[in-house]
RNA sequence: UGCGGAGUAGCUCAAUGGUAGAGCAGCCGGCUGUUAACCGGAAGGUUCUGAGGGUUCGAGUCCCUCCUCCGCAGCCA
C-alpha cells in the first residue's frame, strides 16, 4: 500500500499508519546512530526520527548531509511519543532529498531586528511568525464574516486616487500617465458613495501614509477595514465597532489558542474585551489626564495621552467628541455642542493605542462646503463628494480599523512590523 | 525635523587607553532519545573594530565631522 501524503497538522489522524510528508528541515540533532530531523511543512513542525538500523546506509548518510532548510520528503510510521515535541513523531523508513539548502543565514539563535528585516522572506519560516500570520488571517476572516453577516456589502475603493482625502502632505505621489496620482490613504470618501448606493458597505485593502513616523505603531503601508452605513447615527456606529472588535477577539481566542500560547500572550486582558466598552468624552478624558498628562482644551491627544488614558481601563475604551478644530473636515459637529464633533477613537488596552477612528459624517451640503474651505481644500476635487449631499443626503457613519494594530495588540507584539508579512517602514522597502 | 541609543567574525555579543575574544552557523571527527542537544578539533577580523580626521609613546576604547541602523516625539490606524 502506497504511503499516504499528509501534513503535520493532520498527522494525528494517521497514528500507527505509514505516511509521507513533504517539507523543509527546520533543525537537525544527532546522537550517533540516531538522527532527529525537525520537519516543517507550513502547517506545523514534526520530529522525524531516523534510526540507522531501520534505513539503508545511503539514506542514513543523506540525513547527515542535510542542512537547515533543505527540502525533503520523508516516509515512515506515525508514532505517539511523549518525548517528541507535539506528542507525535515519524519513524522514518525512507527519505528523499528534494534540494540541499546552502548555509542558512537565520540560525536558531538570536538575531537583531535589522538582520531579521533584511531576511523577512526567510524570517517568515519561523514558528513565531507562523503564529502571528495565523492570528492575522483569523482577524481578517473575522472582520469579513462579521460585516457580511450584518448586511454590509464588500465594495472596493480605488488605490490610485486623484487627490487627497485630508490634504496631500502625507500621500505617496506617483505618475499617472501625464498627471499625478496618489496612493489611497483611506477609502472612506468612496465608501460614502457606496453607502448611498447600497446602504451598508465596507472596503478592505492596503492604505498608504507617507508619514515620517518611526515608532513601533507605524507602517507606511498597512491594511484597513472601513465600514460605512447610511442611516447609522453616532451611537449606532459605536455599537457596531464594539461588536465587531468583540467578535474578532472571540474568534481569535476560539481558533488561535495554540498560536497565542506560542507567542506567550497573556490572554487574561483579551478575555475582558467583551462589549460594551467604556465611553469617555474628550472633556472627561482631560479630567482623567489632569494628574498625569495634562492637556489644555482644544489640544489633540498625543501618544502619551492615549497610553495614560487607556491605562485607566482594562478593556478597549472609546474617546469621543473631540474639538472640531483638530479633526477632519467631514466630521459632523455635535448639534448640542458645535465646538465638538461626533467622532470617536477606540483605544486598545496595554498601551497599544488607537485601533479605530470613526464617527458620524457631515451630511449637510452647505456646512460641508464651508468646512472644505476652512481646511483649504479645493472644492473642484471634491465635486463628486459634494454631490452625495445634493442627491438624497442622509445621516451616515463609519469607521476605519487598522488590521496590523489589532494583530499587534492581540499577539502582544513589541512592534507592528511583525504584524504584516512584508512591512514597509521608514527607509525600508526591501525585501 | 528634534532628543536619546548603537555600529567589533556570516549571526549574537565580550575586551580598565596597553598583544582583538567567546558562543552559534559553516568545515572535520565522536555519541542509540535529542529538545535552540552535547563533546573534541581546525578555521574564521583586507595588521583589523561603519567612514574620515584629531589627542596620545600607544585608540575598539577619548574628542570632532559624516554615514547607517534602532527607539521616543510630532502625525496617524
Amino acid at each position: 500500500m502506497a504511503p499516504r501524503l499528509t501534513t503535520v497538522a493532520e498527522i494525528g489522524r494517521h497514528l500507527d499508519g505509514v505516511v509521507t510528508l513533504q517539507g523543509w528541515l527546520y533543525n537537525r540533532r544527532s546522537s550517533g546512530r540516531l538522527e532527529f530531523l525537525i520537519i516543517r511543512d507550513g502547517t506545523g513542525y514534526l520530529q522525524a526520527v531516523v534510526n540507522q538500523a531501520d534505513v539503508s546506509p545511503r539514506t542514513f548518510d543523506r540525513c547527515r548531509e542535510l542542512t537547515q532548510e533543505s527540502a525533503v520528503r520523508v516516509e515512515g510510521v506515525v508514532r505517539g511519543d511523549r518525548r517528541a515535541p507535539g506528542g507525535y513523531e515519524l519513524a522514518v523508513a525512507d527519505l528523499e532529498v528534494v534540494a540541499i539548502a546552502e548555509p542558512y543565514p537565520l540560525t536558531l539563535k538570536d538575531h537583531g531586528a535589522d538582520f531579521l528585516l533584511d531576511h523577512r522572506h526567510l524570517w517568515l519560516r519561523t514558528p513565531r511568525q507562523h503564529a502571528i500570520m495565523r492570528v492575522r488571517a483569523t482577524v481578517i476572516a473575522a472582520c469579513r464574516e462579521f460585516l457580511d453577516g450584518r448586511g454590509f456589502l464588500a465594495v472596493d475603493t480605488p488605490i490610485l486616487t486623484p487627490a487627497a482625502c485630508e490634504g496631500t502632505t502625507t500621500l505617496f505621489e506617483t505618475a499617472y500617465f501625464d498627471t499625478a496620482a496618489y496612493l489611497s490613504q483611506s477609502g472612506q470618501l468612496y465608501n460614502e458613495a457606496g453607502a448611498m448606493a447600497f446602504g451598508r458597505v465596507y472596503c478592505f485593502g492596503p492604505t498608504f501614509r507617507a508619514e515620517k513616523s518611526r515608532t513601533r505603531r507605524h507602517l507606511m503601508e498597512f491594511w484597513m477595514v472601513e465600514p460605512e452605513a447610511a442611516y447609522l447615527d453616532f451611537e449606532g456606529n459605536l455599537a457596531l465597532q464594539e461588536e465587531m472588535v468583540g467578535h474578532i477577539v472571540a474568534k481569535v481566542l476560539e481558533q488561535r489558542r495554540p498560536e497565542l500560547e506560542r507567542l506567550e500572550r497573556d490572554t487574561a486582558m483579551l478575555e475582558k474585551a467583551i462589549p460594551p466598552f467604556p465611553r469617555v468624552s474628550y472633556d472627561q478624558a482631560l479630567e482623567l489626564l489632569a494628574a498625569t498628562e495634562p492637556l489644555k482644551w482644544g489640544e489633540d491627544f498625543g501618544a502619551p495621552h492615549e497610553v495614560a488614558l487607556a491605562a485607566h481601563f482594562d478593556r478597549p475604551v472609546f474617546v469621543h467628541r473631540f474639538p472640531a478644530a483638530v479633526k477632519a473636515f467631514y466630521m459632523k459637529p455635535d448639534p448640542e455642542r458645535p465646538e465638538v464633533v461626533l467622532g470617536a477613537d477606540l483605544l486598545a488596552p496595554e498601551g497599544y493605542g488607537e485601533i479605530i477612528g470613526g464617527g458620524e459624517r457631515l451630511a449637510d451640503y452647505g456646512l460641508l462646503r464651508a468646512r472644505l474651505e476652512q481646511h483649504g481644500l479645493a472644492e473642484s476635487a471634491f465635486r463628486w463628494y459634494l454631490d452625495l449631499r445634493r442627491y438624497g443626503s442622509v445621516p451616515h457613519s463609519g469607521f476605519g480599523m487598522g488590521v496590523e494594530r489589532v494583530v499587534a495588540w492581540l499577539c502582544g507584539l513589541e512592534h507592528i512590523r511583525e504584524a504584516i508579512p512584508f512591512p514597509r517602514l521608514l527607509n525600508r522597502i526591501y525585501p
